[in-house]
Formats: C-alpha cells, sequence, structure tokens
DNA sequence: GAATCTTACTTGACATATCAACTATCAACC
DNA sequence: GGTTGATAGTTGATATGTCAAGTAAGATTC
C-alpha cells in the first residue's frame, strides 16, 4: 500500500473520501476535533461536582488573582471571552455563592470580583480530577512530545495575533 | 536569565504568576486557547457570508455524502455533536434552504438530508476564505511542523478513546 | 466647566451545546 | 401477532457564546 493512498487518521474519524485539500485544513480541523474531545474530558470530571467547566476557569483566575481580586473585564481577557458572557456567567457564580463582587471605589464603573471561601473549597476538591483528566488528555504522548505540541500551539497562536 | 525563571509564552498570555502545574495542564491548556483563537478566525471569515461556523462544517459534511444524502445523527456523529443539537441546526439550515429533509422511506424513523443547490452555491463561495483562514492558522509553523502538528493531535486524540 | 470620547460593563436577542424525557418505528422473541 | 427492547429523532430547560445597543462614569478637549 503507497502512502499516497493511505488515508490519515483524522480522514478515517471523518469517514472522507477525499484527502484534505491542504495541510492548513488539516491542522485546524484535527485541532478543533482534539479541543473538543479535551474539552468533553474536563466537563465530564466536573460535572460531578456540579460545575462547568467555563465556570472552573472563572473560578481559578480569580483564585490566582488573590486578594485583590480582578475587575470583570480582566477575567474576559484571560478567558478569550466577549464582555456580555462573562457578565452573566459571574451572575450565576454569584448566585452560587462562589464569587463575591462590588463596584470599585476608585473607578465606580469596574465591577470587581472575588472567591469566596466556599469557592476556593469547591476548587480544592476538583482540582485533583482536572489534573487527572489533564494527565489523560496527554496519555498518547510522551513527555517529550507533549512539549513539542505546547511548543507548535504557542507558535499557532503567536502567528494570528 | 536562567531557564528555570523564564515564563512559557502561555503562561505570559494568561499573565500567570506560578508555572503550570504539569506538562498536561499546559498542553491541555493551550490546546483549548488555540482552538477558539482558530475557530475565531473561521468565524470571522463567515460570518459576512452570513453562515456560522458550525452551520458550514454540516454543509460540507452534507456535501461529501453526495446524492445519497446522510440520515440526521450521522451528521452528529461527524460533528462530534450530541443529536439534540443538531436537529435545531438543520431546521435552521432548512429555514435558509441550504438543506432539504425527508422522512426514509426505508426506515421511517430515519430523518435523510440534503444539501440543496443553493447550499452548494453558498459553499463554492465561502470555500476559499475557509481556505485563506486555514492558511492563516499555520502560518506561524514551517510545513513540516504543521504535519508535526497534525501527527501529535492524531495521538492526543487516539490516547482518549 | 460643558461637550465629547473612551471605558466598563449591562441587557436583549439569537445560535449553539448539554441533559433528560418523550414519540415513532423497527427488530426480536415467544 | 403482541410485548419488549433498541434506534432515530424531537422537544424543553439551562449554560454559554455571539453581536448590537444602551448606561454610567472617568478622561480629554476646548
Amino acid at each position: 500500500m503507497s502512502e499516497l493512498t493511505t488515508q490519515s487518521p483524522l480522514q478515517q474519524e471523518l469517514k472522507q473520501r477525499k484527502p484534505f485539500r491542504s495541510v492548513g485544513h488539516e491542522a485546524t480541523v484535527g485541532l478543533l476535533r482534539s479541543a473538543d474531545v479535551v474539552r468533553r474530558r474536563w466537563t465530564e470530571a466536573l460535572e460531578p461536582h456540579g460545575i462547568t467547566a467555563p465556570q472552573y476557569n472563572v473560578l481559578r483566575i480569580l483564585r490566582g488573582a488573590g486578594r485583590e481580586g480582578l475587575c470583570t473585564l480582566e477575567v474576559a481577557k484571560r478567558l478569550i471571552e466577549r464582555a456580555p458572557g462573562i457578565t452573566r456567567m459571574m451572575d450565576r457564580l454569584e448566585a452560587r455563592s462562589w464569587v463575591r463582587r462590588e463596584r470599585s471605589s476608585d473607578d465606580r464603573r469596574e465591577v470587581r470580583c472575588y472567591v469566596t471561601p466556599q469557592g476556593e473549597a469547591l476548587l480544592a476538591r476538583v482540582d485533583a480530577v482536572v489534573e487527572e483528566a489533564d494527565a489523560a488528555s496527554i496519555r498518547g504522548l510522551s513527555t517529550a512530545e507533549a512539549r513539542e505540541l505546547i511548543r507548535l500551539l504557542d507558535k499557532v497562536r503567536a502567528g494570528l495575533r
């Protein structure tokens, strides 16, 4: 069987008869599908704890910010998210008592957000399952390959900025 | 500056003070962020044509299926999507006359879906802009690096099956 | 110091994804 | 040939993400 007629693994997954039209296209589709699979892992790991993956990300960002908290849009930026979504997500996190918000006194346009002790307790409970999900995500790769993947992904983002 | 104290590019993007807790975690976060950036490219490219990225994916899958069409759940599988979402997406695609559906006569549980000529005309118009977006997504990489990325992403998915 | 610009949200509308529960149909069994 | 189980799809509720448009407050300009 010549290499020219061998289907790529991704082509088989998609049951495509035709080869990918370009390397860029195959890389893009592979990236989107791999991210979906990894996201799903996270979702499954978090689901029993009653928190979604984006919510977990927000809490972790706020924990990282510590005592000073962060204003809403700063959280959105670190999530690659637009502003409208973050406001409503904070509403839900606040309703669940994982986050506390208050209008900043320095600049009254800003709303500063903080993790509550309950939020921190939740994070402490779920950190381990997320770490397991992360380990599972790269279990097909050697450590060297995982580092190479990280490097290539960095280059993709650098090229798009 | 010693290598031990250098922040990774991703750490800088996220303005994280602490290093990633594991290679798996950095790879996972990098994957999710890169996919977001790439998805955004696609969205921007398609937006002027009045079609969303998931809708474009459905149309391409149906075009690939040709004259025989595909039943609804088969499309969902190739999208990594759950069934409930696909029904409503098909509703919208049909409302826009890009897709035609009919109850299968072989198995009356199935609904077969086909691209319409209008759908094909739309695809013909947008294929080029998607190809540009794909090329942009990997412009930070050499061809060899892009192929390596494809290989590593395949291994990630293989490890999670 | 009033008008204008910019920033930081906030709200409304819609597309997409998820799960759970329901309907319709086919297939297998006795 | 009627029950039983599996499959295909739909519907409803909720979470998230998108854009567009609005509000409120700080910054700049004249």
